[in-house]
DNA sequence: CATGAATGAGTGTTCATTCAT
DNA sequence: AATGAATGAACACTCATTCAT
């Protein structure tokens, strides 16, 4: 793969990215893909090994983002686990909202691949890092809550299923203030 | 389509059911769904106009079917919205735990279709079923909740989100105790 | 074959040749038929072998009847050649004006099988019809023609073209007319 | 659809050419075309939308050819309507002869397709190719003809049918030779 | 005899992948 | 490196034919 190009991996990411969120897989051919990133469809071939292929890498850049800014969202908010949840529901909604295709992340169910463990890897990660700040809220005692793995998958999941179909006069802050308050409410220590 | 073999249509769909919890819809073949039920190809054609219609077919029936069990379930729990919610939880759990292929449902982003409004007519019944139990246990003071229209929507995504994921050491058990728990807490009364 | 039951055989070759009177053979559904001859598909088996030979049917009875007119025809102007042939493209013209598949017969090049012979030896008795009168004619020394055996193909075809392409002005008798002045014409004794 | 590449179009024209002329329409597999054509089946696709805008493409070509084989004759023996009949008969008895597929042209009853248009109107040319000549040999006093637009329609369908149905043993030459002289005396002046 | 539900071989069409330029 | 024309394996879908009722 060239070195300096890595501009034309990221147009076709974008288009790709683009595409799967509108369309399921099936639907999306790789022409499209080719002709939306202004790109051979041979070229296509160039950086990713297949279909399949871009298809992950698709989810994969897009994870990986989401999962950075959420490290970086908690690093700002340091010692304070309620501001740090709230801010993870932020990036998720964030996220979400806008890429459809991207909910195929947080699914995982279907697409069955070789290194499907890198990713697995990097789902794990988001979990492990929201369960993270649920049991550094646990020890501070502003939470309470027995089991903090099935916590942390509970709130993309509420994320997820609120952007999906959200109800048309919502705004995203009136989600975001819905949907945390339910979660802190969920975990206030009894 | 035949008349009286309703028989016949259910042995299709049972089987298109099992391939579609398995694999993608590209890579369930209608030859496959023809073998495991024990059915011509050409056969499936006099029951389903095709393969998207079969897809379709097979999510509206489970999902139907999911909705049928959760009308008896709060008929049974009259008066009793918590023990309502709780059976909720307990019927999406049992139906998402062992179909895959049926989280689909929940999603509804993808699959675009001409009759796609038979089908979200279906999905709102859902929210509408559950929304309902929250305005009651409201209205009883058991709950408090200033959106049950958007709560009515995490209690299906955190099920989902759990079913998809499960620590391997927990049963169904557990995590009905402990999603019920944390939906109860979310919403007791202030 | 039931013997009482010509009846149906012949509502089903009705059937089909309008049928194949307007769409070409791979359009034209056994399933239509079927419907067409109020008949169950399994029928058109009980009378004939199947699809193909029953296009042949189709074909070789509507030629028979025009052979028998023709027939019929000749015997009446007997020893009036010219009176003859004129019946003879009056029949042509009323066979094929209405019944476009029915082209198909003078065709012949296209189906291609075991008893083509019964086939084409009904073809060949048309021609030699044709042929049988301008040989009268010649004897009689109203007609002069080196090669009866083409002429006799010439007229179908001419008729038979003038039926497909008729512009729209024209009536049947005004096609009749020019046609079979112009044969006539092209005949008479130099 | 490429651009520069109008040979290997033709390359499949000629094969289908070839193969439509040998058997029906649904006898004739995309697989057959493709391999006479050394092509790929997908490639049928690039230069084709379908297996029926192939047909027509191929009968389509061969007419313009053959229209323009006719306008070049007509063309060379200017002021001669005889000739200029003479060599229409010629080409029609060249084209007609060597490709049966090609009977469909003058036929056109069966196939309707978008279109279709396209190919009615060079049909019409063609005639009125003939008919015009015929006006010419009129207005010239070598012709005698109150219809010559219905005299247009005869011409091919004489050849169409000769061709189908010649005798064994006659050569081209001789069924010019008497086809022409058939209508040249069906025409000549009063 | 009559039927039409069931069948599956047969075929048109698609589209991911390749490779000559 | 980049392309897009060419490919053919793979697949959905059709429909003549069969056969249990």
């Amino acid at each position: 793969m060239p070195e300096d190009n890595e501009d034309k991996k990221n147009r076709i990411l974008d288009a790709a990215t683009s595409l799967f969120a509108k369309r399921p897989f099936h639907k999306v051919l790789l022409d499209d893909v080719a002709q939306a990133a202004h790109v051979g469809k041979g070229t296509l071939y160039l950086y990713f090994e297949g279909k399949e292929e871009l298809y992950l890498a698709v989810l994969f850049r897009n994870f990986s983002k989401l999962i950075e800014r959420i490290q970086d969202n908690i690093a700002k908010n340091e010692n304070d686990p309620k501001a740090q949840l709230t801010g993870i529901i932020e990036e998720l909604i964030k996220s979400l909202y806008n890429h459809a295709a991207f909910y195929e992340l947080l699914r995982g169910a279907i697409v069955s691949l070789p290194d499907n463990n890198r990713w697995s890897g990097e789902r794990a990660k988001l979990y492990k890092l929201i369960e993270n700040v649920l049991r550094s809220g646990i020890e501070k005692e502003v939470f309470s809550d027995s089991h903090p793995d099935l916590t942390a998958l509970y709130i993309p999941g509420i994320v997820r299923s609120v952007c999906l179909r959200r109800p048309e006069a919502m705004t995203t802050e009136d989600i975001l203030r819905h949907a945390g308050g339910f979660v802190l409410e969920a975990l206030r220590p009894r």
